[in-house]
DNA sequence: TTGAAAGCGATACCAT
DNA sequence: ATGGTATCGCTTTCAA
């Protein structure tokens, strides 16, 4: 038999009203009062019962969040840095996953959507249209992904992509391969728009680097080692996968079929999981703040709950991306010697 | 605004009990109401609000799910296994994560234990005691750990162990080490029980093999790098880690030092995670089955909020282990040659 | 078979 | 500053 409220006002020695507001606003009663509530709530351990609460005030206490695949290491640590900043603000977290099915995304925000008071997507996979009939439905925050004025958190894929094809560059490479991710991930159209700006933007600089597109893939282990003999039938020197999964795909079946990695080709990946540094060679890879995007989303979805009623407020977060530079990428093999270089 | 059971009512020509009923027990209602009730709520799109109905219920239609770190490849198997099933129930399944801490496992179980019909804790860490004192607060259902007569899914580790060991002794292997996880670990505890029991059971078959314990160490890949050079030290000719992610350490740093694997030493890892066959040389590993682990759990669970009040219900369940051979393991370096044999 | 009404636990408004 | 009370949406007696 759990302590309700009435309990504790009895302890006390007042209403529940009184308790209430002791509980909500301790300046809404004198100080003597809100003492002996709060002691009396703590002694018997009174936690409010949030249904109930939530049937007045109209709020859960509760956000949602849809991911497509926990599998994908990259995922985890995004709900991991959601729950933490849920958690300060005493929310508690739905996590869903669609296995990347965007019938299953849609059908799961519907559904979610009663028991929260908003929620996160995570690289959501639906249409445009379906996410801003969503955002009318839902307080919603995206995660890696843009949508009209939706709120969102993305990650500079662009500079990313400048950090990566600037590292090759330098290393001598002139032929570089991008292996595509799925069509409708924003991430990977991001990615191959940084990746032409780039590259044309070393054009200007005198480097003469080409561009090969490859794909789509999936965005998993399996799609990496399809897309290998295609990126060496290409004769690329260098591969800049959509994700860490892909990448490591592509390392595996280059070390399948006697290629050397950096020698031969270097892999590049981005998210940086962490099988990127448990491999060998250990994968290059483009770090995505995984924690702090999903406490952003958590950070943006307060705020427009907070908000909600008044003009809409567009947030939007945009957060850095680093390589992180290991040994999968090397001098290109048919790289002048560094004396040779302008 | 939502729409709510009086919204049906009006459209439906009946009072709200009546809505209620027909919704809740179609047998309770004539035939012709409940088709107008039913139809009138689907037109109107009628989803019962959860949190009023749990007020007067009593339930919330949520379970809870606790793991030590979602950043270990082998929980988001077993979330998504938990996940499917809630849903086919009609349960929406919180996520929490106590990177391993004990302490803060204690408090989210707490925390979470009153917004929740009941909860699943994945390789619980903390104390037996602790265990059984949250038993009493909430429905639980423990995975991958065995204490009293609190439910539990658990696998066939010992017999993980035993086609491990046999596995290796038929290649030759007489010295072999384990690498041991946390000691709070119940999974490390059996997995070394059996492993002991293999092992005598080997003696009576004639060999005569010998078992090095090293550790404890992290239950992560650091943890395996540091136990590479003791199992090196140690002169055994195949190491067993407490899981993968130990086991990709062990690999990770053989290949740095130069040791071939399986050519000098075999390794064994634990789980199957995905990353178990992304790596090179790919690793043998003991699967274990997560999703159905998850989905046992939840099942578990069910059957525990169906019987409450009633007499304790305690019921267990052991899934099968299976060991995937992979290349990470070979002939012993020392083995005599294959016509050698008995 | 159906309707009216009493709550479930908390909040918020209206008095005092 | 505090207490009484209506109310949120729903389920569940109790009568009819």
């Amino acid at each position: 038999m759990p302590v309700t409220i009435k309990d504790v006002a009895r302890a006390a020695g007042v209403s529940v009203s009184t308790v209430s507001r002791a509980l909500a606003g301790p300046e809404l009663v004198s100080p003597a009062t809100r003492e002996r509530v709060q002691r009396a709530a703590a002694e018997l351990g009174y936690q409010p019962n949030r249904a109930a609460r939530g049937l007045i005030t109209g709020r859960t206490g509760n956000i949602g969040l849809i991911v497509p695949d926990l599998a994908n290491p990259f995922f985890p640590g995004v709900v991991k840095g959601m729950q933490a900043r849920a958690r300060e603000a005493d929310f508690a977290v739905f996590v869903a996953d669609t296995d990347e099915d965007p019938a299953v995304e849609v059908a799961l925000v519907r559904q979610l959507a009663k028991q929260v008071d908003g929620m996160v997507i995570a690289s959501p996979r639906m249409s445009e249209d379906e996410l801003r009939a969503a955002a009318t439905e839902t307080p919603l925050v995206l995660l890696n992904r843009r949508v009209g004025r939706i709120p969102s958190v993305t990650v500079d894929n662009v500079d990313g992509m400048r950090q990566a094809v600037a590292h090759l560059v330098a290393l001598g490479h002139r032929r570089i391969g991008y292996v595509e991710g799925p069509r409708t991930s924003w991430a990977n159209r991001e990615r191959l728009r940084g990746l032409r700006a780039a590259i044309s933007a070393t054009a200007d600089g005198g480097a003469d680097v080409e561009l090969t597109v490859l794909g789509s893939f999936l965005p998993q282990f399996e799609g990496g080692v399809a897309a290998a003999d295609l990126a060496v039938a290409a004769g690329v020197t260098a591969v800049i996968a959509y994700n860490d999964l892909v990448a490591l795909g592509l390392l595996n079946r280059f070390v399948a079929r006697g290629i050397d990695v950096p020698g031969q080709i270097s892999v590049i990946g981005c998210d940086d999981i962490v099988a990127a540094a448990m491999v060998h060679p250990p994968l290059t890879s483009i770090a995505l703040p995984k924690e702090q995007t999903g406490r952003a989303g958590v950070d943006l979805l307060l705020a427009l709950l907070k908000n909600s009623g008044r003009s809409a407020v567009s947030t939007r977060r945009e957060l850095p991306a680093h390589l992180m530079v290991r040994r999968s990428t090397g001098p290109a093999p048919t790289a002048p010697a560094p004396t040779d270089l302008p």
